[in-house]
DNA sequence: TTTATATTGTGAACAAAATATCAACACGAT
DNA sequence: ATCGTGTTGATATTTTGTTCACAATATAAA
């Protein structure tokens, strides 16, 4: 098993560790019990190098004979990653892409669940919509204090954005995943991650082209 | 205006690129003519010296008294990232997401339109879904060799991935978005661009945690 | 004119990430 | 016992991306 939880893990290792874990997942369902690096490598699309030192990074260390245990590998990723109670998270703007979303997720994470949902348009309020309640946004704050929410998918239009964003950092949410195109910005102890789908299809095009 | 194109531009001066411009498009509109590097910096939560950087590397040169001309600008990151008769790209798995993507996409962009999708669901096929005709995944072939198309985003259920892209090489498609959860393998010669919802979500939780 | 201030453009230093290299080890074959 | 193969773990090197520091330039004010 892993020797130390270190400090402060490279990002883009972090984001490897959780696909390694869903692609172990489907090893160990195939009955798979130990896996060597170049087998992990060759399913993520990596160099075995690589594989072996993000492993060296969460402090695991497989045999020469046998490889990595699969099973221990998952458990110590879920160390890393998942909290302890699992992590409940919210999305805020139940639009198309927040409904896709919140369908996708239901019941999928044991440690990783979406608990409600929130939008400012009274046809989607106060009603359970994609299986999970959507919630005025004025409610936000009582919710996510009482809740003891941290993490908030944000998928409202654009035009909101700013203003749904402040209110997140109001309500004491400490990490936003920000869908929308607008550019947020928080303060130090708040993480952000933003994605822009129009952004990857012009990176593509200009690949191509 | 610019000088010359330069051969190939760090993978995320392209990202930012494309942002830029989606916000200089904003600047225009509130009739905005020039704009300095830390006006444009402030709006993307980025340093000046990043801007001017990027800038530099596309060849676009500013005024230190007028800072840089929107509008030129504009112009430019268009030149190098759009090609002169615009893309027209395919979404193949009309499922939640695709329709998301879809609905999201219609007329928005000029030099980038979905033009139609793929399913191999008979309910969603031979029809217009979401303001665009959805055929049979086996007419891809046929239709990207006729239609010209080279970008695709890739939406449909995991299992069907490795198949699917398949047919996309097939059919040859040169770009593809990957947004099922499955890690694909392509050929040096075509693009792959990856993104996954749950792993930004773990990664946040991680960094929350 | 001279000075102060604000800006761009860029070489150089720095940081992060990916890749290459290799010693040490395990184990089966001989 | 010993060799050959295939593996890990660690260090070194290369590549890619960001930031620093400052020269050059423009403008406005004194
Ligand atoms: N759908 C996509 O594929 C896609 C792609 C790129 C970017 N985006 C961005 O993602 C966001 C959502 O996209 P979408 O397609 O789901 O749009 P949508 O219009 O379907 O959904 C937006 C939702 O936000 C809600 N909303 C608006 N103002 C609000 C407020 N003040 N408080 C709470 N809720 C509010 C609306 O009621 C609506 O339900 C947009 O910002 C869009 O630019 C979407
Ligand atoms: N919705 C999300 O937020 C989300 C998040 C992360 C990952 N994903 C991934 O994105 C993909 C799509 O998600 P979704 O929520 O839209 O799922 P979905 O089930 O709603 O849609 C999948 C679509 O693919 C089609 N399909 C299946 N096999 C096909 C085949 N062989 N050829 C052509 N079409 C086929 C189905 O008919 C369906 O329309 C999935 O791989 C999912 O894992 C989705």
């Amino acid at each position: 098993m892993g020797k130390n939880k270190p400090q402060a893990l490279p990002g883009k290792t972090v984001e490897r560790l959780s696909q390694y874990r869903r692609i172990l997942y489907n090893s160990i369902r195939e009955g798979k019990t130990n896996i060597y690096s170049h087998e992990l490598a060759k399913m993520m699309n990596l160099t075995p190098v690589q594989v072996r030192r993000d492993l060296m990074l969460i402090g695991y260390s497989g045999s020469q004979s046998k490889g990595y245990v699969v099973k221990d590998l998952v458990t110590l990723i879920g160390k890393i990653i998942d909290s302890d109670k699992g992590q409940r998270i919210i999305v805020v703007g139940m639009g198309n892409l927040g409904r896709a979303i919140t369908s996708y997720f239901s019941g999928k994470r044991e440690k990783l669940s979406i608990a409600a949902a929130f939008d400012n348009d009274l046809q989607k309020t106060d009603r359970i919509v994609a299986g999970i309640p959507c919630y005025h946004i004025n409610q936000i704050k009582e919710y996510v204090e009482k809740e003891g929410i941290s993490i908030a998918v944000l998928t409202v239009s654009p035009e909101a954005t700013h203003d749904v964003s402040k209110k997140l950092l109001e309500a004491g949410i400490k990490g936003i995943l920000n869908y929308t195109s607008v550019p947020l910005t928080v303060p130090e102890d708040v993480h952000l991650e933003e994605y822009d789908i129009v952004t990857s299809l012009e990176k593509l095009a200009y690949l191509v082209k």
